[in-house]
RNA sequence: GUCCCGUUCGUCUAGUGGCCUAGGACACCAGCCUCUCACGUUGGGAACACGGGUUCGAGUCCCGUACGGGGCGCCA
């Protein structure tokens, strides 16, 4: 009954994120919560660059966002709205406030500006601006001295959002001051143009980060001065670092692209960043299929998180597990480009070793967190002959065992199926005649084929491998006969 | 300083006055499994910030304190 009509609408949500920098995490996770919302409710989810502040422009940030939205396989409606491009719009609201007196033309200096801040700071107290030009005429300023456009905020009486994460968060209007809406250049402002801009998009619901909660009291009143409704808004806890400080790029908060460079998987990196702040009873891994089903803003809680990469990983190894063997080959190739030695193995994979490296992701996707230790993992694949041998596995080299690997490759000359189960079989027979124990046997033989302590089930490394490569290796390390 | 918000295991969280001697997940420790590493599995340690109320009963409601965070730009 007393519903308002916007929740009764297909939402329309944006991500409005400002050109300032890379996507950082709790950026994709705004977008996320916007995406999963309109999804969700059967909505449109739009994008839209912040740029109306031109020093600050930056074309590769936006490309930056719009590539680590793509990766994130966040899908938004039409093309993305350029702030800065609407600026005739935002002038208009702006002129319009002033026509009805609901803004004013301000003359303070920036110096004046700057003194009423210090003062402000000498007596303990939080600037509120309130320009003496508010009620003085504009003819009394000087000759062609530039100006800005504030608005009028009300003295009395308080502003109250209802927010769907913070509740009912009341602001004293004499706490809010006159908000610049045009800049004495011309141009808008962020508050001015967030409110004329969301209006026209038809934004119904605003889900962005709690440092936006001042801004929407104050643009609550310019929705009030302009006649319009008021959207629907919800504001989310910031995510901090392990260190629980603020999340900044001082405190080594990465761009999403870093994530997909260190071999995480999007659907992963989804699965955990809608768990920073949002819950649905004791589920972790949640598709993001049933996210879509499940996901109300009701679900978000209102204190703040750290970033635990643990728990990345940790999804990130579930997700790995379970993915198709083609698209985790096509993943790690993909991202081959980004990655520390990826040069050298894409020249691999084009020389052939494509094959065998397929054929070895099913055993070592079991054990592998991010693309980069699967791919870290194949290294075996890659390796040409005679292998590099580490410390641990070089001990493996005793006499002892090298006479064993004569004998081992004596047997498996003569095997006629190279298979991982066939030649499990005939490597347990063969430990069992020599009264040996089935490790005493695979360390070495791993050693041999690997040149490494750590590998998937030896069994399986030589049916990846090849009977001819897997000879040959066995035969660097025999004994001579 | 001031306004606003927050505080349950190391971390993410469940919990909406009795179902809580507080549950799950990750991490950690120990055992089992085992050709290594993982996986899996069994078990373990680990939290309601503190102090007052309200109530027959409080992790859940109220107040205060402490600590933490966010805002206080002609940035967004």
């Amino acid at each position: 009954m007393s519903q308002k009509q916007t929740s009764l609408k297909a939402p329309v949500v944006r991500f409005a994120p400002s050109p300032t920098g890379f996507l950082h995490i709790g950026g994709a996770r705004t977008a996320l919560f916007n995406w999963l919302y309109a999804k969700a409710k059967g909505g449109t989810f739009l994008l839209r660059i912040e740029d109306t502040d031109r020093a600050r422009n930056n074309e590769e940030a936006i490309a930056a966002i719009i590539d680590g939205l793509k990766w994130l396989e966040l899908d938004w409606t039409g093309e993305p709205v350029s702030q800065f491009e609407r600026a005739e719009y935002h002038k208009a609201a702006a002129e319009k406030l002033l026509g009805e007196g609901a803004a004013y033309r301000c003359f303070l200096t920036q110096a004046e500006l700057d003194q009423m801040r210090i003062e402000a700071e000498a007596n303990k107290t939080t600037l509120r601006v309130r320009s003496p030009w508010r009620d003085r005429p504009a003819s009394e300023a000087p000759d062609n001295a530039p100006f800005t456009i504030r608005y009028k905020a009300p003295d009395e009486g308080e502003t109250v959002i209802d927010d769907h994460v913070q509740g009912r968060v009341v602001f004293q209007n004499k706490e809010l001051d006159d908000l610049i809406l045009l800049r004495s250049d011309g141009s808008p402002t962020y508050n001015l143009a967030v409110v004329v801009d969301d209006h026209d998009m038809g934004v119904t619901h605003v889900i962005r980060g709690v440092d936006h909660l001042t801004n929407a009291a104050r643009q609550a009143q310019i929705y009030k001065g302009l006649g319009w409704s008021v959207p629907e808004f919800a504001h989310v806890p910031l995510i901090h670092g392990s260190d629980g400080a603020k999340l900044s790029k001082r405190h080594g908060a990465l761009g999403i692209e870093a994530y997909r460079a260190m071999g995480y998987l999007p659907e992963a990196l989804r699965n955990y960043l809608v768990r920073l702040g949002w819950s649905h009873g004791d589920d972790e891994i949640i598709p993001t299929a049933q996210l879509i089903e499940w996901f109300d803003i009701d679900g978000i809680g209102k204190s703040p998180a750290r970033f635990d990469v643990a728990k990345l990983e940790a999804l990130n190894s579930h997700y790995i597990r379970h993915c198709d063997d083609k698209e985790l080959f096509e993943r790690a190739v993909h991202i081959m480009p980004e990655i520390p030695g990826g040069h050298d193995i894409a020249e691999a994979l084009a020389r052939g070793a494509s094959g065998a490296f397929r054929a070895a992701i099913p055993s070592l996707k079991e054990r592998s967190k991010t693309l980069l230790e699967l791919i870290a993992g194949a290294g075996y694949v890659f390796a040409s002959r005679p292998l590099a041998i580490d410390d641990k596995a070089a001990k493996q080299m005793t006499d002892e065992n090298r006479a064993m690997l004569a004998e081992l490759l004596a047997k498996l000359k003569s095997t006629s199926t190279w298979t991982a189960a066939s030649l499990e079989a005939d490597i347990r027979k063969f430990a069992d005649t020599q009264d040996l124990k089935l490790g005493k046997v695979a360390q070495p033989l791993r050693a041999a084929l690997t040149g490494s302590t750590v590998s998937p089930p030896v069994f399986d490394v030589m049916e990846v491998l090849g009977e001819e490569e897997s000879l040959a290796r066995i035969a660097d390390h025999a004994a001579r006969a």
